[in-house]
DNA sequence: CTCCCTTTTGGCAGCGCTGCCAACTGCGGA
DNA sequence: TCCGCAGTTGGCAGCGCTGCCAAAAGGGAG
């Protein structure tokens, strides 16, 4: 514990004063010692322009020499375009979010961009407060999740002039770049198939939609294709807050204890069928014979469980890097679907 | 869909021309609207200094009127210090570091610091071609996984002059601020825990020790204790890539395969654990009669499974939280010891 | 040896903001 | 009436880098 904490001089110390010269190498330093110019050493190290391999040597052995690290705020705002990429997403422990990130910030690294984020606890006014200080930091693009944003926050994207991307969802209108799949067709499929498998006496266990709209969505076309079966939803229960493996849990107790002879029970996602599944192990509820039992996500954890998880997977991952390709590549607007698939699992 | 791509010119249209006006609002463009100096304007934006109520309100009125967004980039270049804080983590598919995401940034947030983060992979090597990556943001601090970096992380990061926070870890020398517990602790007191209960024959399943050095040092101290008693680990399986619960699955079946008279199992942490346990549920092993479970992390799943884990929580999201606090306050030298909370379960 | 063209190089004006300092405005007291 | 002070305000020099442009340095060909 060497240093000293910042606004703390250690007067006439040898080491501060080392440390504060270490910390503030600029390119003219550089090009000094070099013996070059300034902008001859801008082009070495971006590699751009032309220069002879001899400076180029110079350059590089007085880089090692001083210790220089380039000064990305500066060149950002020399240059025009920065190589920031915004997050605003509405939360870090659903995995969904961070899967989206994991596949967004590999493309980002590769190609030398730098991610940023901030959460928005599914807040649309903390999402606008949010996306404004973003745009302060002027990015290449804002990635944002769905398309249930203010007014404010779409005005102020549009006038913005950087890319947005919006996220895991399809159902809707993108204001540049959308990537994902569509919520309404999950839900309908998921209905679908339960019908498929003969179930009527279905049941809904889930979490707060008027935060997570996405779930919404897939919730209202699920009970749409049942109504149109002539097997509406037998009944529903919701839970207040994010949803978690716990409230999938009480969800379904409480659920089971109002609606006693449902068939089948559809999730607001893994994490909630996964509540239900070990209420139903814990309880000796029989599955899929007693009960049928399915999720939405495709979680890893659902193929390690005795039963398989009847599911449907959703390519978050690749969400995360067809958008940050898409950004790279700084392609016309589009919206991509990238489907996804339904696993048929062993408890449905 | 209407913004034209980038660098993509609509020739002598009115949006393309309203567009770049938008994107490139400035202060100098603010304070004529107002009718006031540049100073001013940047004095009652940040509310720093004095000025009177009407200067205020003429402002505000102008920066309304513009839709102005400030230049972070121009700010932090023209201030000393930047407002962002730098994570170079290893993984994102580990909860442990999103909870620690998720603590740090709604502090940050309300601090109004931004967060900018890399993904490392649990490779040393881009460890610091990330942490370099990331000085060249100039942040305020950079925030990173544990002790083991390469010398070359090492100097540079002494050298920027930038706050080091190191997580998760307590066990070696800290850079700067450390906020965490101590892993070898945790193995210590899971082994002791293990041995209280009675458990004699003890195997361990983990996943790629050479990357997670933590977990190794939480295995080769829950293995000295074992010594220390006179009853040595009988038997480990470790996975070569990351944990996971099917691992945890695969990881158990093949000890089990090796070392038939186990009587108790310490994993690597939960996600492991819980494959462990949905093997032992599959195979109709009783736990923790037949075989014990011992994990670590303390993840909420954990509690939810029909026998709750046994397992050490760990404090994450708080680590988060306080590396935050530590540095938006610059807090001096400092290691945090957070501590951890043995949770006895059902399992062991 | 000169000319012309290509490659390499340096100078310097900003990028948009902040921080310093000087100047201005009132206003009460001498 | 003038002075001094506190509260306001504007001007302007950078922050460290990039991009433009002009200048210098080769390198054949004539």
């Amino acid at each position: 514990m060497l240093r000293a904490p910042k606004g703390f001089q250690m007067p006439g110390s040898k080491l501060t004063m080392e440390f504060k010269h270490q910390a503030t190498v600029t390119l003219a330093e550089v090009a000094e010692a070099a013996g070059v110019g300034e902008s001859t050493v801008s082009r070495v190290l971006r590699n751009h322009g032309s220069f002879s391999g001899r400076t180029r040597e110079r350059v590089m052995a007085a880089v090692q020499r001083l210790g220089y690290v380039p000064n990305r705020i500066a060149g950002t705002l020399a240059s025009t375009g920065s190589r920031l990429v915004a997050f605003v997403i509405p939360s870090l422990s659903n995995i969904v979010f961070s899967d989206v990130l994991r596949g967004a910030s590999a493309v980002l690294e590769e190609n030398r961009y730098q991610a940023v984020f901030s959460v928005t606890d599914y807040d649309p006014g903390k999402e606008e407060a949010l996306a404004t200080a973003m745009l302060a930091w002027r990015p290449a693009a804002v990635m944002l999740a769905g398309y249930e944003h203010t007014d404010g926050t779409t005005k102020m994207l549009r006038a913005s002039g950087c890319r947005v991307v919006e996220l895991l969802d399809l159902d809707g209108d993108a204001l540049d770049i959308a990537v994902g799949f569509s919520n309404r067709a999950a839900g309908r499929e998921s209905a679908a198939f339960l019908l498929r498998r003969g179930y009527r006496r279905i049941g809904y266990v889930g979490h707060d939609l008027n935060r997570d709209t996405r779930a919404g969505k897939r919730f209202s076309s699920f009970c749409d294709t049942l109504d149109a079966n002539g097997t509406p939803l037998i009944a529903r229960e919701i839970l207040a807050d994010a949803s978690s493996v716990e409230n999938g849990k009480q969800g379904l107790e409480r659920l089971l204890a109002r609606a006693t002879d449902l068939d089948a029970v559809y999730f607001s996602n893994d994490d909630m069928a996964l509540g239900g599944y070990f209420h139903c192990l814990a309880r000796g509820i029989a599955i899929p014979s007693q009960l049928a039992i399915f999720g939405y996500n495709g979680l890893d954890i659902g193929r390690a469980i005795p039963q398989p998880l009847s599911t449907i997977r959703t390519p978050r991952v690749a969400t995360g890097q067809t958008a940050a390709q898409l950004v790279v590549a700084n392609a016309p607007p589009q919206a991509i679907d990238l489907g996804f698939e339904l696993i048929e699992g062993a408890t449905a």
